[in-house]
This record gives C-alpha cells, sequence and structure tokens, in this order.
DNA sequence: ATGGCTATGTAGCATAGA
C-alpha cells in the first residue's frame, strides 16, 4: 500500500496538481489537508473519476481534511469526538484493517499567543484520542500536517528558528508524547538527503534557496513500520506553476 | 527590517498560514 500525505493550500487551487500527481504516483491512499472548502464544494467527481473514493471533512476559508482511497472507505469519522475544530477526518480499515487518520495540527501562531496555547491543548486530546486509537486498532497510519519540526535537522537554520513556533521545546516534546505512544516516524526508517524539507515559506525564494522545515510526517504504528519499504518527499509539485507551499510525502508499505 | 507571498472573503483590505 502507497500511501501520502499533502496539505494542498486550497484544494480548489490546487486540484490540476493533486489530479496530474496521482496519475503519476498511483498512492492507494492520499490524505490532503488545507482544502479551504465546505464538503459542498468538494471537487467529488473529478477524484471519484480518478479512482479514489473520499472521506471528506471540510471547513468554509480555512483547515479541512480529506482522505482519498482506491480501496472501499469504510466507517468512515468525520472528526475526532473530543477537538472542538474540525481539522481532522479518520476512517477504517481501508486496506486490509489498517486504519488511517488523517491530521491538520493547528500552526500556533507564535510562542505564548492564545493559538498556541490551543495548538499544546489540541495535540494532548490528539494524544488521548490516538492511545485509545491504538489500543483498538494496532495497525494504525497517522499522517498529515503536524506544524512541528521534531529535531534541527528538520530545520533549515535551526538558530534561528530556536524555540520559535514550530520548534518550541514543548511543541518537540508533544511531538514526542505521540511517538511514546508507539509511533514512527517512517522518513526516519530510512537513509535521507540531509536538508530534508516538506514546507518553503512563498517569501524570499524559499524553494529555490531550500529555506525549509519537515513538518508533514507519516507516523506508522510499530508493527506497520516493520513493513514500511520507504518513505520519501516528492519535491515535484512544489516546483510547478502555483504550488503549494508544501510538498507530499509518500510511504510504501508491503502487504 | 514584524517586511518578504499566497489564498480566502469580499470589494479595499483583513486574516491566516508557517
Amino acid at each position: 500500500m502507497k500511501i501520502a500525505t499533502w496539505n494542498v493550500n486550497s484544494l480548489k487551487v490546487r486540484l490540476p496538481h493533486l489530479l496530474d500527481w496521482v496519475v503519476r504516483q498511483t498512492p492507494d491512499v492520499v490524505c490532503l489537508q488545507e482544502l479551504k472548502l465546505e464538503d459542498v464544494n468538494f471537487p467529488r467527481a473529478e477524484i471519484e473519476t480518478a479512482g479514489y473514493q473520499c472521506a471528506i471533512s471540510g471547513q468554509k476559508t480555512y483547515n479541512g481534511v480529506a482522505i482519498l482511497s482506491r480501496a472501499p472507505l469504510t466507517e468512515i469519522q468525520a472528526a475526532f469526538p473530543d477537538l472542538t475544530i474540525r481539522r481532522s477526518a479518520s476512517c477504517r480499515p481501508t486496506v486490509e484493517g489498517t486504519r488511517i487518520v488523517c491530521a491538520y495540527v493547528p500552526n500556533g501562531q507564535s510562542v505564548g499567543s492564545d493559538k498556541y496555547e490551543y495548538k499544546l491543548k489540541w495535540i494532548a486530546a490528539f494524544e488521548r484520542w490516538l492511545r485509545e486509537e491504538l489500543s483498538c486498532h494496532p495497525r494504525l497510519v497517522v499522517v498529515g500536517d503536524y506544524n512541528i519540526a521534531p529535531e534541527d535537522r528538520d530545520v533549515h537554520d535551526p538558530k534561528a528558528w530556536e524555540g520559535q513556533v514550530l520548534c518550541s521545546a514543548p511543541e518537540r516534546e508533544a511531538f514526542g508524547r505521540l511517538l511514546g505512544l508507539g509511533l514512527v516516524d517512517s522518513f526516519r526508517l530510512f537513509d535521507q538527503p540531509e536538508k530534508s524539507y516538506t514546507w518553503w515559506d512563498y517569501r524570499m525564494n524559499g524553494f529555490r534557496r531550500n529555506l525549509g522545515l519537515r513538518i508533514d510526517h507519516i507516523l506508522l504504528s510499530s508493527g506497520l513500520a516493520a513493513r514500511c519499504a520507504s518513505c520519501s518527499i516528492d519535491l515535484e509539485p512544489r516546483r510547478l506553476e502555483r504550488p503549494s507551499d508544501h510538498a507530499p510525502v509518500v510511504a510504501e508499505l508491503r502487504d
């Protein structure tokens, strides 16, 4: 099974990129974040024509996530019960009992802000929810935009970002607690190029200069991690005209 | 240098993203 996560920063704008990309990559599951549209405006027909079923949790203007799957989606859950804002979707089981969780973690704006506090609370609630989820779904995939660069090597300029939002110690500790549940960062299961990132600021030629952060992740429960054959960041969509500021991440699981 | 882009909602800018 090939599974991908991509913050598309407006599905309306990025739909042509997405449709081209799934033809090239042929993922079995695609988790999208920042749809920036309501469910009624979701381009279901185009995506179904491309061969995918859709589980959608949209929202006007901001946020919004979706899971696309070639295999039938069952028991779709639109949002986490104890998280007030609908930023997340999940579904089960997509392929042979594997449960997929697609998350868009709040950005946090700046350390010390209300949004930052909300982000930490949100992740704590997410952790509690995942603990339950893992206990009944040992084959769990938790992907999305975590808005956290876990280590200094995930940051183009660790000095400049030290203590800043996305890199602060409380955020990294919260991410570490997710791993502490028994989840594995699939990207770090393999040798990777240095300076591998998934997000680059639109400003100041951030992508061309590779001034990026690795904040989009594919986490796997330990049983699935043993079956992971690869994990990589696809830079091609970021090179296109009018790209998302995020690149997709793709992992392959052996059957 | 609190700037620098991009997208949305809405009609000249405000808000958010990361």
